[in-house]
DNA sequence: CGCATTTACTTCATGCTTAAAATATTTGCA
DNA sequence: TGCAAATATTTTAAGCATGAAGTAAATGCG
């Protein structure tokens, strides 16, 4: 039989692995069950709720470069979701005073009261999904990657 | 001006809607991280590695149906990961004596050897992107989140 | 046995994702 | 002014992801 290494102290980097591997876990776990019911009651993906949410923070709008900054995801990518929600008529890209190659896009009063419908749903799957944590012990592990990513920030330079 | 709601108690659905969006983002981040590294220092990707990390604790390799409920993808899938690397020459699909329908998946011994580097690297990875988070606040962490996964399992009934 | 059902897997259509190349326009400066 | 460099965006090629449809083989039961 073999010896019952659970007890003794793991090195810091297998424990550091372990949990990013239950944190993966998680987070695909909450992300498939958000796609799913996003496909299910909104006929809509993850990327385009996405998009819709970032340009509710801004009523005037936001230009393709800045869109995909504030996403964090490639230029290309955004070019084809806002293509397919601009066919939904959930958003429009309007040109740019003075510099004809940018243009600004935005969501349209459909756009906004459809991502709305949407919002109030995402905020209730999630506070379903996440009700093991009271809000003390939420605020306190969202302090913790507050931390986290203030350090991952960091390194980058 | 406005009034400050900042101190004020958030509702609960806003404290949990709160912790997810700081999930996400540092997920994101990390994996970003880890999808570059392992292109720029092994050319491979995610889901490559996910695959040989699954085959790796099969010594006897897995039927492709198997493989796709480990790694909790799509059948289809797994499919096109699988014939990449073994046109790579890291596994091979063997029959399966007495079912001409399945095939088992395993890794080659130059795969074998391949994932061992990568995933050598990809825990030194991990152990540099979370430092920030001593042993005993890991275990703490990794505690809450099998409580979560616990809780998203109960509820899929 | 015969044939409907189930199982294992692949293919297909569609969309998301990236990096890199291409296009168009603006800016800066010699 | 003229033109090289920078900027904003789209296009392209390749891979990942899904659900659904298709193919082939195995199973079960009347």
């Amino acid at each position: 039989m073999e010896l019952d290494y659970k007890h003794l102290p793991e090195p810091a980097s297998k424990e550091r692995l372990r949990l990013w591997l239950r944190f993966l876990k998680a987070s695909r776990s909450i992300e498939a069950t958000l796609r799913e019911n996003l496909r299910q009651e909104f006929r809509t993906t993850l990327p385009r709720f996405d998009v819709m949410a970032a340009l509710s923070r801004f009523e005037s709008g936001l230009k393709m470069s800045k869109l995909s900054e504030v996403l964090r995801v490639s230029n290309g990518n955004v070019t084809g979701i806002v293509d397919r929600l601009s066919e939904d008529g959930f958003l429009i890209r309007e040109p740019v005073p003075g510099d004809r190659r940018a243009s600004r896009v935005r969501l349209t009063k459909s756009g906004l009261e459809e991502f709305e419908r949407q919002a109030a749903a995402h905020e209730a799957w999630i506070n379903d999904m996440l009700s093991v944590f009271s809000p003390d012990a939420a605020r306190d592990i969202t302090n913790r990657l507050e931390q986290l990513e203030a350090s991952l920030q960091k390194d980058k330079f």
